[in-house]
DNA sequence: TTTTTATCGATATAAATATATCGATAAAAT
DNA sequence: ATTTTATCGATATATTTATATCGATAAAAA
């Protein structure tokens, strides 16, 4: 199996790159099922997007296809997940083992999709010490000096909403490169700093809206 | 406050319905600060926005801005939550009470979000008699059925992949017209039905792929 | 009262994204 | 060996989304 992957690829839209695990899903059904190629009408019509924006997407992980066949499974998984970087595992910290923190911290499929994290930090004592999933709760102290001597590049938030600026601050001290941000709060941030909002009621409200309209 | 809401709205992209709550999230503090009145630049700015994007945004809600003072701050949030339909809640099922799901459960903030969920189901009887935040969680059985009868609409599906088109099934039995969605899965639904899905490794592509693009 | 000013909101332009068209190609069928 | 076929991928068009321009307006200043 040779793969093509220095390829030049193409500049990926943020609307690319939010479509390419689904991409993954339906293949690993697919290879699941001992089928060996996949045509970007299958793909499209599992996921009900057009074909030729599937064909679109795919070309820019420089996987190429072949005509009458489609693209190899095999290798076009190894091809997106190349392009998402979920071939390499980043060290991560995840400050706030409340809830979320803690589903977060037991969710095992991120360590597939690139996230590894080896640490958690928490200002509460009481749960200093805890260890959920393997992972360690440490005190908040700490967080910027680890950060900094382990080469931590990837944080993730998830402390209330006041408490998150802080929080991303210190993590910038530390050299996190990458702030994962679950709190329902604009960071501020140095340009060099990239935040990602994992902001459920975004989504949330984005249901409410269309199901209000449709009950209209 | 005299609110003119049933103005002719105009159509609502969903980049639109996301960038919403950000500004009520904005908003908010400003009013904390007693600040009455908001421009369209001081919103853009907080959030690293054009100030035009925003007033457009903003003219989708209805809302009327003053020349020279901008927008009347109560007015506004007033607004933008009654265009996401969060000045009502909807009854809503979770299905999935593990650790994702009882993170939903316990988080008392979807109840502004037009969201009240009002009880959630398992097929793990060990879980089923327990309350999380005053909600039980009951026998996946009576799914299908108690929601035809408490004519509720939406569903929020927290159970692992391979469960998630069963559970949606059943919900659309039920009479459920909108699916909130965090299983790793495109669910086939009919037409009238709405799925959001809120897939953390979307969000966590996007982060990795930017990193990675970065420390090139 | 008149002038200045900040901001809105309508309209126009630009950029990004999605969809359509079509020739090239390699596999399968004849 | 030749023809047919499905699919790719390049290029072109359409649609959507974001950004720019500018006259109108109401508040504040003169
Ligand atoms: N639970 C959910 O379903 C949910 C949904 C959407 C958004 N969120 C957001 O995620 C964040 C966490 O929510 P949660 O429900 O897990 O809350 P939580 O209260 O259960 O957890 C927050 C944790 O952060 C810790 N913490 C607070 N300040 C800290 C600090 N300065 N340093 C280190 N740790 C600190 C607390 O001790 C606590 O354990 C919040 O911002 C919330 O708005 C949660
Ligand atoms: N935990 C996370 O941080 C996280 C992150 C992203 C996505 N997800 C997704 O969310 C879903 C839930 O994840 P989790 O970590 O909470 O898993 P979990 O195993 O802790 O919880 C799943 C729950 O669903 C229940 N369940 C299974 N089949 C059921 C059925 N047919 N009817 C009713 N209940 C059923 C199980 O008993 C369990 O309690 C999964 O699809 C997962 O991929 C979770």
């Amino acid at each position: 199996m040779e793969m093509v992957l220095e390829k030049q690829v193409k500049a990926l839209s943020e609307r690319t790159l939010r479509r390419l695990p689904r991409y993954i899903e339906i293949l690993k059904r697919l290879k699941s099922e001992k089928i060996e190629f996949a045509s970007s009408n299958m793909i499209a019509d599992e996921l009900g997007l057009d074909s030729i924006q599937v064909r679109k997407d795919l070309a820019a992980t420089g996987v190429i296809g072949k005509p009458k066949l489609g693209f190899a499974i095999d290798e076009l998984i190894f091809g997106i997940k190349h392009t998402l970087n979920w071939d390499n595992q980043t060290d991560a910290f995840l400050v706030g083992a409340g809830s979320l923190g803690s589903a977060i911290l037991g969710y095992k499929t991120f360590s597939d999709h690139g996230l590894n994290i080896i640490a958690a930090f928490e200002n509460e004592p009481s749960k200093v010490g805890e260890i959920i999933n393997h992972i360690t709760v440490l005190p908040i102290e700490k967080l910027s000096d680890m950060a900094y001597r382990m080469k931590v590049h990837i944080g993730v938030i998830t402390v209330p909403a006041d408490e998150a600026q802080k929080v991303a601050d210190m993590m910038i001290e530390g050299g996190i490169k990458a702030i994962w941000n679950f709190a329902p709060v604009h960071l501020k941030v140095p340009d060099f700093v990239i935040v990602e909002n994992a902001q459920l009621s975004h989504s949330l409200g984005v249901l409410t809206h269309k199901l209000a309209e449709s009950l209209k």
